[in-house]
DNA sequence: CTCTTAATGCAATTGAGTTGCAAATATCTT
DNA sequence: AAGATATTTGCAACTCAATTGCATTAAGAG
């Protein structure tokens, strides 16, 4: 029942995958187009995440604030989850994957998980002291 | 430095804070509008849960698909954080908070944390109930 | 009741993301 | 190497949530 696409390597999803592999922290989809500077259309770039996606190469995820970024998928084992925090930066905007800081926690009774999404607000090293040394 | 600005108690904010307040689960834009059953314009809609936010009567979550939705403040105490975990059905899409669910995690040093969003996505006891029943 | 200003309605606009379709191109087959 | 085939791309048009400007309405203070 699962058709099977045969993907292709293609000039677009090789350099996006470079952009994303070479970025500390996850990109929205204006970064990329940014950093592509006219390679391919807008649209392409949609396309190439979804296939990202798709093919577990890349992590689509939503800020706290709605927007919707992407990252390279690194060492993420079989199931790609993500068990640990992201931060989310209020100053900078960055978005990064504290993969050390994994949360415990217990669901009552009936909860079945599939998937987890861990957001965390503020200040990020960088930010927090640059902001405390302007005092 | 803060503009202090007289809010008013209109027709529209009651209707929307008791719709609010009724509901177990988090609302869309879209959902209070259909409940509003054209009481106020859509527009007034989004600027009175702006206002609501402001005045810490309502939250505003966004949902692991990006989806924005809103949620009566209850018992938040002083500073209204979450930090008990939302649950986001994927079956019914029910978006409900599990108070009693606070994980427990240590951001490293220089991380400084000032809101958390903290989302589970699966399936809710009652569509894992039906949907093990229809096995 | 009168005055001030917050709140509303309406129409237009923005911006992210999607879709249909024809043209281009990667990969497989001879 | 050339041809066949299905994937990928570009482009234009579109959808949908959310925002904005502005004239009008209506809280609520005095
Ligand atoms: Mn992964
Ligand atoms: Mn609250
Ligand atoms: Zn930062
Ligand atoms: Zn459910």
């Amino acid at each position: 029942m699962a058709e099977k696409v045969k993907r292709r390597k293609t000039q677009a999803k090789t350099a996006i995958v470079d952009i994303l592999k070479q970025s500390t922290q996850a990109m929205t989809h204006q970064d990329i187009e940014l950093a592509l500077d006219g390679l391919c259309n807008r649209v392409t770039i949609y396309r190439v995440l979804d296939r990202l996606v798709k093919e577990d190469l890349a992590h689509k995820l939503v800020d706290v604030d709605g927007v919707t970024k992407y990252l390279a998928c690194r060492d993420c084992g079989e199931n790609h989850l993500h068990h640990h925090v992201h931060f989310s930066c209020e100053q900078c905007g960055e978005l990064t994957c504290l993969y050390h800081v994994v949360p415990k926690f217990t669901l009552p009774e009936g909860y079945h998980l599939s998937e987890v999404n861990f957001t965390v607000r503020g200040d990020c090293p960088k930010c927090s002291a640059t902001s405390s040394a302007a005092e």
